[in-house]
RNA sequence: GCCGCUGUGGUGAAAUUGGUAUACACGCAGCACUCAAAAUGCUGUGAGCGCAAGCUCGUGUCGGUUCGAGUCCGACCAGCGGCACCA
C-alpha cells in the first residue's frame, strides 16, 4: 500500500510538540473541575509493550482528550510497577542487577508509549522501585502494624516449587501457581499477613456506592463470599465419660471424668440441626491433638491425617473425588437440640480454612454429607418435608433434599410445622437463649499473606530484638504468664480468629527457639533500602536471598541499641500498586505519601480501566489499602470511602487464531512494527475498531489496513478542501449527518462503544468524500476525530490555518433539530413484512402516509382482493397494513 | 455443580431497546487505470428458485406472546470466563 500522508513525519512532529509544550500536564491548583482517568500502570517487562496494554490506554486516552475539550483539568498519569519476578529471574540467569534491567525496560516502555501519542502527564510518572516511592509503601506497612492489621503468624502457605516463593491465596489457580503454572504445595511458615478480613463487610457493602461493571461487582462479591448462619456448640465427650454427660450422673460417680471439649461448627442451615447425625472435622483441627488420649484408634487417625496433609491442593480439589474419612473412635458429640450422641469423623472434605474447621453433617439435606453417610453407613434423618402441591420431590435413597425456599419442618420437636425460613430464625434465637449457639457470619475471604521470600521487592521495615524482649518480660515477670510456646503443629490461623502471637502487648517471634521482640522501624529510618547482593538465587529452605547478607540481617535496635536481626522477607508485588494512584496527586512529596490538598482535589479516581484478571487481586487489595489510609486520615475524608468511582474492563487482545498471544505460539503482535508501518493513529483506531471493547478479540492483520484506508480518506478529503479542489457544498447537505455523528461519537465514548464511534466517523467521511465538505463542517469533524487520531488531526488543523492546538478547542455540541433529516424513508409493510418503501417528509401524519401508500402500484397489487383490517402507523418509521 | 457472559454472512461485527436484519470494515468476484503488477477507484457480495419483474427461506434449537421478535417469555443445546467439598 502506498500512502498519501507520511505518518512518521507527522507523528514525531506532534509528539515532540506535545512533550515540549507539556500540554497534557494536570494542574495542581486549578479553578477548573478535575477529571482523573486511570489505567493500570505496566510492569516494564523485557518483552516491551503488548498490544493488550494499548487497548486500555487508548480507550482512556480518548476519554482524557475528550474531557480536556469539555473543559476539565484532566489528570491522566502513568508510572511503572517495577518490582517483580521476571527481572529477578533474569538476574539469576545473567547476573545483571534487576535495577539495571528495570531502568532499561522503563526506557523502552517510555519510548513506546510516547510513540503512541498518549496524553499522559509524564511529569507525574512514578516507579515503585524508587526508594523515594517505596519509602511510603514501607510507611503504609508500619501504619498497618501500628493499627494491628499487620501480624505475623505461622500458617500453611502456598509454596510454589518452581518459583520458590510463597503465594497469596489469590495467586493460586486450580492448585497451581498463577505466575508459572507450576505445582503448589502447603508449607508451614511464619508469614506477615494483612487483616483484610476486618474490612470484608465494608469492601462488600461499599460496592453499592460505586459504578463498576456488574460482572466486576459480582466477582468481588463472590470472592468475599459472605454467608450468614449460626455457630453451634456441640459438647464432645470421651466414651469413658459417656455416662457423665448429665450432671447428676457425674456427681454420682467417683471416677475422674476424662477431658471433655467443645466443638463449635458454623452452619448456614441451623434449621436442619435435628437432622445432624454425625460430625466431621478437618484433619488439621486442634480437637484431635487436645483429645488424642481419648481416641482409641489414634494410630489410624494419625495415618489418615498424614496422608491428607501430603495431598496437594490440586488433589484435594479434584472434581468428583470420592470422599474419604475416618471415625474418631472413643469420642462422641452431643447434639444440643436433642441431646443425642453422634459420632465424630475426620475427613478432608472439611476445610480448616473455612468457618470453624468442623461441621455438623446433615445427610438428608446436604449432598456432600449424604454421600459421606452412604459410604460410612451413617443414618439419614429427614427433617424437612416439601409442602404438598409445591411440585418438589424428595427421594432420600438417591440424593439429599437441599431446597431452602420451600418446605416445612418435621422430626424437629417444637419446630415442627414451621417453614424452613422461619425455622432458621427461631432455632438460632433458641440456641442463643440457651447459650449453645449464636448468629454468625463467615467469609471465604482469607487474610492476605504479605511476605515473599524474594529479593526484588520492598524490604519489610521490621527488626527483631532479643534484648527488648528480655527487658519487657523482666518488667512483667510478676504477672508471669510466659509466652505460650506455639507447638510445631499449632492450630492454624483462620480468617475469623487471625491473631499474632501476642503477649503483654509485645509481639514476638521465635528465632532458633528464642523469643525476639518485633520492633517496627521508626519512620525516620525509612526508606529501608534494598542492599546489593551477589546471588539472587532463592533458597530451597524458603528464605529470601536477603537472609544471606550478614550486613543487612545484623543490625542495631533503634530503641535499645542492642544486637538485632532484620526481617528478610520482602513485600509482594501488589504492595506498590496498592496506592500508586494516590501518589500521582503529588509524586515528589518527601513528607507524606501525598499532600492532603492535592488528594482532596484529585481523588477519587473518576474512571479506572484495567484487566478482569485484577478484579480479585489488585482491585480488591487497593480498595482495602485505600480504606485503611482513609480511616487513618492520610487520605482526606472528603475523598470518600472508595478510591475508584467507576471501573471498567477491556477484553483481551488475542492472536489471529483466537488463541492467547504468547511467545511460544509465535503469534505476538509487536506494536513497534505496526507503528512503523502504518502509524500510531492507525494502531489506535484499529484497537478501538476491532470489536466491542469489553470482549476478547482476535488480532486481524488484514483488518488494520481498513483503518489506515479510512485515515487516508480523511487526509485526502481535507487536502481537497484545503486546496479548494473539492466542490464546496454550503453546509446544508452534510449538516444532519454531522450532528448525528457528533451525537453518536460523544455517546459512544461514554459507553465505551468505540467500534461504532469509529464506524460513524467512517460513514461521515465516506459521505463527505462523495458530496464535498465546507471548512466549518470539516473543522467540527476534526474535533470529534481528534481523540482517536490525534496526530493526523493536529496536522490537518494546522494546515487549515489554526495556530492553537486542537486540544484547546471545545468539544462540539450537537443540535437535535439539525440532526433530523427533512425527508425520511417510510417503510410500507403488509402483515408485518416489508413490501415497499417511499420517501416522505419526516413529519408526515397517518392519513397522508396511508393515502400515499395506497397510491403505490406495488402496494395495490399486494392488497388486491384483500380486506384491510387494521393500519398501524409508527411516525418516522413505518406503516403496516393488517389484512 | 454454582455464578456470569456469548451464539447473527466466508471473517471482525452493527441493529436507535419490539419496527427496513447483516451498518462499518476485512475478504472475495468483476470492471477501470497499467506493458504488467501493486496501489487506487467503481460495481457486486446471506441462501435458494427464476431470463426477468419477483417469490420463498433466513439471527444456535424447539415452542409461545405480538400487526410485527435478533430483541420479550418458556424449555433446551453449544462455546467462553470466574468460583468450586465454602458447611
Amino acid at each position: 500500500m502506498t500512502f498519501k500522508y507520511d505518518h512518521k513525519k507527522i507523528e514525531t512532529k506532534w509528539q515532540k510538540y506535545w512533550l515540549t509544550k507539556n500540554v497534557f500536564a494536570a494542574v495542581d491548583k486549578s479553578a477548573k473541575p478535575k477529571y482523573y482517568c486511570l489505567i493500570e500502570f505496566p510492569y516494564p517487562s523485557g518483552d516491551g509493550l503488548h498490544v493488550g496494554h494499548l487497548r486500555s490506554y487508548t480507550a482512556l486516552d480518548i476519554l482524557a482528550r475528550k474531557r480536556r475539550m469539555q473543559g476539565y483539568n484532566v489528570m491522566y498519569p502513568i508510572g511503572f510497577d517495577a518490582f517483580g519476578l521476571p527481572s529477578e529471574n533474569y538476574a539469576i540467569k545473567t547476573g545483571i542487577h534487576p535495577q539495571t534491567t528495570t531502568e532499561n525496560n522503563i526506557k523502552i516502555f517510555t519510548r513506546q508509549l510516547q510513540a503512541m501519542g498518549f496524553s499522559f502527564d509524564w511529569q507525574r510518572a512514578v516507579t515503585t522501585t524508587d526508594p523515594k516511592y517505596y519509602k511510603w509503601t514501607q510507611w503504609i506497612f508500619l501504619k498497618m502494624y501500628e493499627k494491628g492489621l499487620a501480624y505475623k503468624a505461622k500458617i500453611p502457605i502456598n509454596w510454589c516449587l518452581s518459583c520458590k516463593i510463597g503465594l497469596a491465596n489469590e495467586e493460586v489457580v486450580n492448585g497451581r501457581c498463577e505466575r508459572c503454572g507450576g505445582p503448589v504445595e502447603k508449607r508451614q511458615k511464619e508469614q506477615w499477613l494483612f487483616k483484610i478480613t476486618d474490612y470484608a463487610d465494608r469492601l462488600l457493602e461499599d460496592l453499592d456506592s460505586v459504578d463498576y461493571l456488574e460482572r466486576i461487582k459480582i466477582q468481588q462479591q463472590n470472592w468475599i463470599g459472605r454467608s450468614e448462619g449460626a455457630e453451634v456448640n456441640f459438647q464432645v465427650i470421651a466414651n469413658g465419660a459417656k455416662q457423665f454427660h448429665k450432671e447428676e450422673d457425674k456427681i454420682a460417680s467417683s471416677a475422674v471424668p476424662p477431658r471433655n471439649d467443645n466443638l463449635t461448627v458454623f452452619t448456614t442451615r441451623p434449621d436442619t440441626l435435628f437432622g445432624a447425625t454425625f460430625m466431621v472435622i478437618a484433619p488439621e483441627h486442634p480437637l484431635i491433638l487436645n483429645l488424642k488420649n481419648q481416641i482409641s484408634n489414634l494410630k489410624e487417625v494419625e495415618k489418615y491425617i498424614a496422608v491428607a496433609k501430603k495431598k496437594s491442593d490440586l488433589e484435594r480439589t479434584e472434581v468428583n473425588k470420592e470422599k474419604t474419612g475416618l471415625e474418631l473412635k472413643g469420642l462422641m458429640a452431643i447434639n444440643p437440640v436433642n441431646n443425642k450422641e453422634i459420632p465424630v469423623f475426620v475427613a478432608d472434605y472439611v476445610l480448616i480454612s473455612y468457618g470453624t474447621g468442623a461441621i455438623m453433617a446433615v445427610p438428608a439435606h446436604d449432598q456432600r454429607d449424604f454421600e459421606f453417610a452412604k459410604k460410612y453407613g451413617q443414618p439419614v434423618t429427614q427433617v424437612i418435608e416439601p409442602t404438598n402441591g409445591s411440585g418438589k420431590k424428595i427421594d432420600l435413597k438417591t440424593e439429599a433434599y437441599e431446597e431452602v425456599n420451600e418446605g416445612v419442618m418435621i422430626n424437629s420437636g417444637r419446630f415442627n410445622g414451621l417453614s424452613v425460613g422461619k425455622c432458621i430464625n427461631e432455632i438460632t434465637a433458641w440456641l442463643a437463649k440457651r447459650g449453645v449457639g449464636r448468629p454468625a457470619v463467615n467469609y471465604k475471604l482469607r487474610d492476605w499473606i504479605f511476605s515473599r521470600q524474594r529479593y526484588w521487592g520492598e524490604p519489610i521495615p521490621i527488626i527483631y530484638c532479643r534484648k527488648c524482649w528480655e527487658a519487657k518480660t523482666q518488667n512483667s515477670k510478676s504477672s508471669a504468664k510466659g509466652g505460650p510456646q506455639p507447638e510445631a503443629d499449632a492450630p492454624l490461623v483462620h480468617a475469623s480468629s487471625g491473631k499474632s502471637q501476642s503477649q503483654e502487648g509485645v509481639d514476638y517471634v521465635l528465632i532458633n527457639g528464642q523469643e525476639y521482640a518485633i520492633i517496627p522501624l521508626p519512620e525516620n529510618y525509612l526508606p529501608l533500602e534494598l542492599p546489593k547482593v551477589k546471588s539472587y538465587e532463592p533458597t530451597d529452605s524458603g528464605e529470601s536471598p536477603l537472609a544471606a547478607i550478614a550486613d543487612f540481617v545484623n543490625t542495631r535496635c533503634p530503641f535499645c541499641g542492642g544486637q538485632a536481626i532484620r526481617e528478610t522477607d520482602t513485600m509482594p508485588n501488589w504492595a506498590g500498586s496498592n496506592w500508586y494512584f494516590l501518589r500521582y496527586a503529588d509524586p515528589d512529596n518527601n513528607k507524606a505519601l501525598a499532600d492532603k490538598k492535592n488528594l482532596a482535589y484529585f481523588l477519587p479516581v473518576d474512571w479506572y480501566n484495567g484487566g478482569m484478571e485484577h478484579t480479585t487481586l489488585h482491585l480488591l487489595y487497593s480498595r482495602f489499602i485505600y480504606k485503611f489510609l482513609w480511616d487513618l486520615g492520610a487520605v482526606p475524608e472528603s475523598c470518600g470511602p472508595e478510591p475508584y468511582q467507576k471501573r471498567t474492563s477491556h477484553g483481551m487482545v488475542l492472536g489471529s487464531g483466537g488463541e492467547k498471544m504468547s511467545k511460544s505460539r509465535g503469534n505476538v503482535v509487536n506494536p513497534d512494527q505496526v507503528v512503523a508501518e502504518l502509524g500510531a493513529d492507525t494502531l489506535r483506531c484499529y484497537e478501538m475498531f476491532m470489536g466491542p471493547f469489553d470482549q476478547a478479540i482476535p488480532w486481524d492483520t488484514k483488518g488494520v489496513i481498513g483503518v489506515r484506508r479510512f485515515l487516508e480518506k480523511v487526509w485526502q478529503t481535507f487536502q481537497s478542501l484545503i486546496s479548494q479542489k473539492l466542490s464546496v457544498v454550503k453546509g446544508e447537505k452534510l449538516m444532519p449527518l454531522l450532528h448525528r455523528t457528533i451525537k453518536k461519537v460523544s455517546a459512544d465514548i461514554e459507553s465505551q462503544d468505540y467500534n461504532t464511534a469509529i464506524s460513524a466517523l467512517m460513514i461521515f467521511i465516506n459521505q463527505a468524500a462523495a458530496d464535498g465538505l465546507d471548512k466549518k463542517t470539516g473543522e467540527t469533524f476534526l474535533k470529534i476525530l481528534s481523540p482517536f487520531a490525534p496526530h493526523l488531526v493536529e496536522e490537518l488543523w494546522q494546515q487549515l490555518g489554526h495556530k492553537r492546538s486542537i486540544i484547546q478547542e471545545p468539544w462540539p455540541e450537537f443540535d437535535e433539530a439539525l440532526a433530523q433529516n427533512k425527508e425520511i424513508e417510510l417503510v410500507i409493510q403488509i402483515n408485518g413484512r416489508v413490501k415497499d418503501k417511499m420517501i416522505v417528509p419526516a413529519d408526515i401524519n397517518e392519513q397522508r402516509a396511508e393515502k400515499l401508500a395506497l397510491d403505490r402500484p406495488k402496494v395495490l397489487s399486494q392488497l388486491a382482493g384483500k380486506q384491510i383490517k387494521n393500519v398501524i402507523f409508527i411516525p418516522g418509521r413505518l406503516i403496516n397494513f393488517v389484512v
